[in-house]
DNA sequence: CCTGAATCGGGTACGGTGTACCCAGTAATA
DNA sequence: TATTACTGGGTACACCGTACCCGATTCAGG
């Protein structure tokens, strides 16, 4: 049984150690620290890469061949070094200047596909409860990007804020369904086809049964044949399709 | 911190449980059993109810007034129990009745306010891998009432099955940014509004650095006053906006 | 009726987790 | 050099899911 988190620890520790200035630190008596924050964050995240599900303290410690306690030195606990690892984990390096020119339509898919794969790269992020987000600055910076793509538009803030919402959500519920890995002591069943081979018998009775007729109908074996990427596109695309009428109309005179 | 769960456990026990007919026991040795796996579900949804976030098996026994371990003489073991949960609290036992008549855009309507009140209802629900959902008697009617919604169009099959899982994907991703609820054991951070004043400050200096351009012209305070279920239902509309012209052209003609 | 067998509920214990706490060693300051 | 703040490591605790064992209970067959 995997132990998956619940982010957000002391928000004001998390926040001092997200926006924390690197301006050299006074020198002090006492040994020189062996660690550095960022070398945990980037271990943490190393190991929750590897380690498939969640991760534990003991397993990042262990990671930089130090005791099980000494991360606790610069990390006030899990959560708040699991809001680090959220923020470090969306930063961007991506040169802006590509964007240039890009239509409104074509950012938000960009917005979309980028978020997309950080949670293919980190599906340990799916398990986190990213409700009271953290903000950090690379995730301010993702945000920044969203926002970019209603420029020479008049659409209220309000639901500038509701579509930016609302492909985060359409992504991280499909992300959610299809890319989440099983916890990591579980036996991986191999691969999809056989999980479903296993509920075929129940099914097929529960189909005998005369319930359910209208599933019945739906014979066409190929309607399963969806990839998690496939999924998400299409739900962003008839999103997308919605918006556009609005974003017509929203387009500022020039 | 929490201990959310991964679900699916062995599926073969749990589809044995989930589809286990009712037929009267054949007297067997050994004295009555005092509990049933209806009733250890039952108390395992209002403890999970209760507690907020997740549950513990020992929780579970002290609801039902047993030791420990008496309820693995029903349950395999905690994953099982929650594919039995899950099922269970998905369960409607509306009159079908009442839908005659109803419009497609009606019907999926219906169907993401009612996955929403159960994720109201259960917001543990959300803390749970969905991956490999292990399908029982009710989630089966759940899907059938969602088939319904394209009688009378010929949407292929394929389709209609990118159209429910992007409706539930949409809903279950806003659900979970903001229905969750935090683990038991942490400080409630009493209000939305508190939690955002704690980042104020910070967030506040990262706007005075000037990168975030973009998010800087977003000055309308009330963009942020956005409850959880408007923002499933924006999303939801414009998902169907972009539905409609596909099912208006896949109408079959009479 | 009695006896054997099967099942039940409860208790103990194990390995795992996050982390509070203490202690010895180190290195910059006065 | 003496002081002092700080570091890393080890131990220990409470909690989790659950494997295992044992005595009590109740049926089926003789």
């Amino acid at each position: 049984m995997a132990t998956p988190q619940t982010g957000a620890g002391d928000p004001t520790r998390s926040l001092e150690l997200l926006w924390r200035d690197f301006s050299p630190a006074p020198s002090r008596p006492g040994p020189k620290p062996r660690l550095t924050v960022d070398r945990i964050v980037e271990a943490a995240i190393a190991v929750a890469d590897r380690e498939g599900s969640c991760f534990g303290m003991r397993s990042v410690s262990a990671e930089l061949g130090v005791g099980a306690m000494t991360i606790y030195r610069y990390v006030p606990g899990k959560s708040e070094l699991i809001d680090l690892m959220v923020d470090r984990v969306v930063r961007n390096d991506e040169d802006e200047s590509l964007l240039e020119g890009l239509e409104w339509r074509a950012r938000l898919e960009l917005l979309a596909e980028g978020t997309w794969e950080v949670y293919d790269a980190h599906p340990w992020l799916l398990e986190i409860n990213q409700r009271r987000p953290v903000f950090g600055p690379d995730s301010m910076a993702g945000y920044d990007f969203a926002i970019s793509a209603f420029e020479g538009h008049d659409l209220p803030d309000r639901e500038v804020n509701l579509v930016i919402t609302g492909i985060m959500n359409l992504v991280t519920g499909t992300a959610r369904q299809y890319l989440m890995r099983d916890g990591a002591e579980e036996v991986p069943v191999a691969d999809e086809r056989e999980w479903w081979a296993k509920q075929e018998p129940y099914l097929k009775r529960a189909f005998e049964s005369g319930m359910y007729r209208h599933i019945q109908r739906f014979a066409d074996e190929s309607a399963w044949d969806v990839t998690a990427h496939q999924a998400m596109r299409y739900a962003l695309e008839r999103f997308l399709d919605g918006m556009a009428p609005r974003m017509e109309a929203a387009r500022r005179e020039a």
